[in-house]
DNA sequence: CGCAAAGTTCAAAAAATATTGAACAAAATG
DNA sequence: CATTTTGTTCAATATTTTTTGAACTTTGCG
C-alpha cells in the first residue's frame, strides 16, 4: 500500500482527535486551520491543507481521511475547493488509480486563486447590489437624490479604490 | 423626540424585516450587510453601520433599535465592535443623555480600524503557532530537522511578505 | 440619596454553517 | 460486462455562531 511511503517522523497513537500524526503535522495542521478560520473557510479545509503542507509526498484522498480522521464527504468537498483555488495540484501515479495531492506553495498563486474563487464573485455581487441601489436612487425627487447621491459617491469610490488595489498587492506577492 | 429629526425620504411600513426604512435605507443596509459577511462579521454590525452611513444625521442607540428592529444585545454588542474598530464616532448632544452615533466614511480609517481588531490579534496568534513550531522542530533529529525547517521557512517568508503588505496598502487606500 | 433612563452582560434560544455517511455515479480492471 | 475501487452528492445531524431578552450596572438628575 502507498500509504507507508508517506511516513514521516514517529507518528502519535492516541484517542485524540489527530492520531497517527507527528508533533510537527499537527502544529502545522493546527497553522493552517487557524488561518483558514482567520479567511472563512471551514476548518477541514485547513486541515487537508495542512497535512498536504506538511507531508513530503502527494496524498490520496483515502490517506487524507485516515490521517485526519474525517468523513468522505469533507475530504471530497474540501479537496474541491481547494483544487478550484489551485491550492493543490492532482499527481499522477502509475499503476495507481487514485489521485494524488500536493500542494501550491506559491503565496502569490494561492492568494490569487483565493481572490478569484471566494473575493470575486462578492465584489461582483457587490457591484450588482450597487447597481440597483442607483437605479432607486435615480428614481427619486432631484431634493433627496442629491442626499443620498453623495453617499452613493462615497462607496463607487471605495469599490474603485478595492479594485486597483487587488492587482497591485498581486504584483507585490513574490513579484 | 429626536427620532422624527432623522427622517429622509419615504418610510415603508409593512410587515417585513425592515420595517420604518426607506428603499434607499434598506439597500444600503443590504449593501453593507452582505460586505459585513464578506469578512466575517455579524450581519447586525452590517445593518447598524448601514443604517448609520444612511442616516443624515447621528442616531442613537433606541433609535437604530427601533428602525432594525432588532435586540438591545445586539445594538450594544455591535456599536461596542464598531466603536473598537472606529467605524462610528460617538456624538454629544446637549441635553440628551443618549450617545449618538455617527459613521466613519474614509475607507483608510476603516480598513485601518478592522485590520487592527480583526486582523492583527489573529496574526499574532499564528506568529505564536509559528514558533511553538520552530520549537518542535529544533527538538527533533538533525534528518528530520532539515525536511521540516524547509516547510517552516516557507510560512516565515509568507508571514513576511503578508506584514509588509499591510502597511503598504494602507498607505494606497486615500493616500 | 433615590429614581429613572441608558447601556452592558451573559445564559439560553435560534439561526447559520460544517460534517457525516449512506446512496449514487464514474471509471478502471479482469 | 460484472465487479471493484474511487470519488461525489446531499439530506440528516452536529457544531458553531449569532441573537435575544431579562437581570444587572452605570450614569445623570432633582
Amino acid at each position: 500500500m502507498a500509504q507507508s511511503a508517506a511516513g514521516n517522523g514517529k507518528r502519535i497513537r492516541n484517542g485524540g482527535s489527530h492520531s497517527g500524526l507527528s508533533p510537527v503535522e499537527v502544529a502545522l495542521v493546527e497553522y493552517f486551520v487557524s488561518l483558514a478560520d482567520l479567511v472563512g473557510m471551514p476548518k477541514s479545509v485547513g486541515e487537508i491543507y495542512g497535512l498536504l503542507f506538511s507531508a513530503e509526498v502527494p496524498l490520496a484522498m483515502d490517506e487524507i481521511i485516515a490521517r485526519l480522521g474525517l468523513s468522505k464527504g469533507s475530504a471530497s468537498q474540501g479537496l474541491r475547493f481547494l483544487r478550484d483555488c489551485q491550492a493543490v495540484r492532482t499527481v499522477y501515479r502509475a499503476g495507481d488509480r487514485r489521485d494524488f495531492y500536493e500542494p501550491e506553495l506559491g503565496l502569490r498563486n494561492l492568494a490569487a486563486g483565493f481572490l478569484r474563487e471566494k473575493i470575486g464573485p462578492r465584489l461582483d455581487e457587490g457591484a450588482r447590489k450597487l447597481a440597483r441601489l442607483e437605479k432607486i436612487v435615480a428614481g427619486e425627487t432631484p431634493n433627496l437624490r442629491k442626499i443620498h447621491g453623495n453617499r452613493i459617491d462615497r462607496i463607487r469610490t471605495w469599490q474603485k479604490t478595492g479594485q486597483r488595489i487587488i492587482p497591485f498587492a498581486l504584483k507585490f506577492l513574490k513579484g
